[in-house]
DNA sequence: GTCTATACGAAGATAGAC
DNA sequence: GTCTATCTTCGTATAGAC
């Protein structure tokens, strides 16, 4: 099937954006890391590499907010603790060599296309945990404020612990923002 | 005087970094910023470009501990406010088209050279912090760790900001960090 | 849908003159 | 210290066959 090739490249281009950034996700790396052949690649992707890496991040968005999403009733600790889970997954499973597609993206381009995509996704992050949190059991107003400084502090972590190749960047934010989830839980 | 090219050289860099990201700051880009002589490029950085993106990156390090530094005296909340003013400043003075160098450089680069230049600059970073914060007020322990969500959460929101060319998600996390120290330095 | 071949430009790097 | 010229490699993109 047609778009079974597309989907792994778009795949493999997230994996390598996450891992050594934009300019190193090139056609040559997506083709050799996916098995596709090199004769699909302006077939899926006529607009070019924009194309697919918009792809991609649009790809990396959904992934986060699928293992985001939590059973029935999570309380907000637990939002922030799957949220948090996800990205240690990442780290974890890769030495620290391995972080944040849209990031990524985001620190290098110039393109307005694509930085739409990044902004399209940060917003998607920020207002789907935020609405976890307030079901969790957050005030709206708390809900939401605390949804993007999540955000942006994961994120950070995320590269200062590549910098490191260590965890412990990481996990010293992530036990800062519990302290916080429950401090906002507690007040309620 | 050979050291002012290269000075020069290496400011046009970071500043390069900080807008374009690592792969459009190549050196022909860096001579047209600066104005420097074609020839000095291999002159000046015999190792070629990682030197050039090395220096660029400790001289942001160095830069932000300076403008960070405070009189004698400060306190935790305005040491907070001095770091935050920096990066506030930097997003201002480009339309949120400009960004932090280092994190440029951490997520596009598999040279261990160039992460551990990044690595010691976060370092640097939340080690100077965690002491103005300390000397600001708070307790050693609350000072080093809060530092290093401080400098994670603003980096991860220049990010934020910069993909969603606007100062909201920098300004709402900004908000969250001073109420932050408040609640730290009201404690003691 | 996939292939080969290739055009085109940019970037890093080197050589040798001045 | 700086210059021009050049080499090599690589990445994007296109053309046209199968």
């Amino acid at each position: 099937m047609a778009s079974e090739v597309r989907a792994r490249m778009i795949d493999g281009a997230a994996q390598l954006l996450a891992r050594q950034g934009l300019q190193a996700t090139s056609f040559s790396e997506v083709l050799e890391l996916t098995g596709a052949p090199r004769g699909s690649v302006y077939h899926h992707f006529p607009e070019g590499k924009d194309q697919m890496i918009g792809a991609a991040v649009d790809r990396a968005g959904e992934f986060l907010l699928a293992a985001v999403d939590p059973g029935e009733g999570a309380t907000a600790e637990q939002v922030v603790e799957r949220f948090l889970a996800v990205w240690r997954a990442v780290l974890t499973g890769s030495d620290c060599r391995s972080g944040c597609a849209v990031v990524a993206v985001t620190v290098a381009t110039d393109s307005s296309a694509l930085l739409n995509h990044a902004a399209e996704v940060f917003r998607s992050w920020r207002s789907r945990l935020g609405e976890l949190l307030e079901a969790g059991g957050l005030s709206g107003e708390d809900a939401h404020r605390f949804a993007t400084v999540l955000v942006a502090a994961v994120e950070g972590a995320v590269v200062l612990s590549r910098a490191d190749e260590s965890l412990e960047p990481f996990e010293s934010v992530a036990a800062d923002l519990q302290v916080q989830v429950r401090q906002l839980a507690g007040k309620g």
